[in-house]
DNA sequence: TTGAAATCTGTGGTCTAACCACACTGTAAT
DNA sequence: ATTACAGTGTGGTTAGACCACAGATTTCAA
């Protein structure tokens, strides 16, 4: 076994054991690496697999965001590596939108109703309504697919959504510069969200899954991405 | 930007590009690290982050299996990120299982019939029943769950499926321990198994995915995981 | 001629020791 | 009281060395 990989198995039973929690603060690299009888070489490596893992985040300096802190950000994490097989051309991206529309169809059929997740929805809605460019609402387009997701509470479920989209973010980008009407998309998108919400707002999530579904593969097919046709 | 970021960077655009393709080899070490201007520790670091990913396979020495090449390995990358995951306490076994049942039913209900993964499932359950110990029995059914996963035909979904059974494997191994009778309930996994084969086989893909669902939730819940009920 | 042993070459794996930039902390000078 | 400055500890980066490994090559003896 390779010395970084004991070092990993070392700080996963921290956690394991509960002696390293969220927000915990590992030892220093020097430290841990004299405590482990290893170099500060393997330290760091372990060190950077877990923060590309989105488990601990690494900073320079003294003070609040100093040395390598516990974090919990799957999502992220997820999308990067997501992201690098799309790029291998072994993860075709129809297959993740087609991921997509499910994991966000089921969470719309199951949103609790009151939680406040579905609020900031509501807020962000509005906010996109004053979006100054596309960017920024495509930015809270994505903030109120993952509040959507999260209204369903299973994290899994919106950790795999947003890093999904954060997958194919960059090409969706691109995508948005192929839409002959981007006005005309956006009332759309707007429009298409309130109805998401209103349904989800409702208790009539049936509904609100075939609008989710809707939107999303609407949305992809209109920039020229195909999506597999769904179950009959 | 740190260094280790950069090569990161120019490893992915290879990737996009089409420069490096599955299979394909990595400069070495030294060569790449020459050729960026940056150490050969920067250039490890990324490569680690890599192989982290599922993206690449380091082997030493010479020959076939040597140097950095290329590979295709999402589901057990994503699988290692839910474990840690998962010990930090952020994800819950409980939505891990959920997530599982969800996108196996999905799978189950869009298999194709007559696609080899299918032929491969059905050699994996004869396989089973000569299985020698819990181990090897586990290890196969694992293989079956996939090979259903993949008759759906996306790629997305079969690795986040794989993903999420590796995640709490270790956790499902302690757990058939817990089991009172285990002979009793590899007869009734088996049995459950050839109804779920044959439902897809027989094209009735609601059928498949109901029992895949059962399939599931029984097993984690007589292994005392509890799971989130199912929508009205 | 043949076969086995020694050497060569290039790979990733590891380690040491040094220096840097950074951000806070305490102290000293104003 | 305020300001300026040195001190301390963090991760970030680098250079250079050595190791184990595995295949390729060469050497040399049977």
């Amino acid at each position: 076994m390779r010395t970084h990989e004991l070092v990993l198995q070392w700080i996963e039973k921290q956690l394991s054991d509960g002696d390293l929690t969220l927000g915990g603060r590992l030892p220093g690299e020097r430290a841990m690496a004299e405590q482990l009888q290893v170099s500060r070489t393997s330290v760091r490596e372990a060190v950077r697999i877990l923060e590309a893992m989105g488990v601990v985040r690494a900073g320079v300096g003294s003070g609040k965001d100093a040395g390598t802190v516990v974090i919990a950000e799957p999502g992220s994490a997820l999308g990067s590596t997501l992201r690098l097989h799309v790029a291998t051309r072994h993860l075709p991206v129809a297959d993740i939108v087609e991921t997509r529309v499910l994991l966000e169809s089921w969470a719309a059929e199951r949103a609790h109703v009151g939680v406040p997740a579905l609020e900031e929805a509501a807020e962000l809605l509005d906010q996109m309504d004053a979006a100054p460019d596309i960017d920024s609402f495509l930015a809270l387009d994505a903030r109120f697919h993952v509040a959507l997701a999260q209204a369903a509470g299973n994290s899994v479920v919106s950790a795999m959504m947003a890093s999904l989209r954060g997958a194919i973010e960059n090409y969706a980008g691109e995508l948005t510069g192929n839409l002959p009407d981007w006005n005309a998309t956006c009332s759309r998108l707007r429009a298409e969200h309130r109805a998401i919400l209103a349904a989800v707002n409702n208790n009539d999530g049936g509904k609100a899954a075939e609008l989710v579904a809707a939107h999303i593969q609407g949305f992809y097919k209109k920039a020229g991405v195909g999506s597999n046709p769904p179950p009959k």
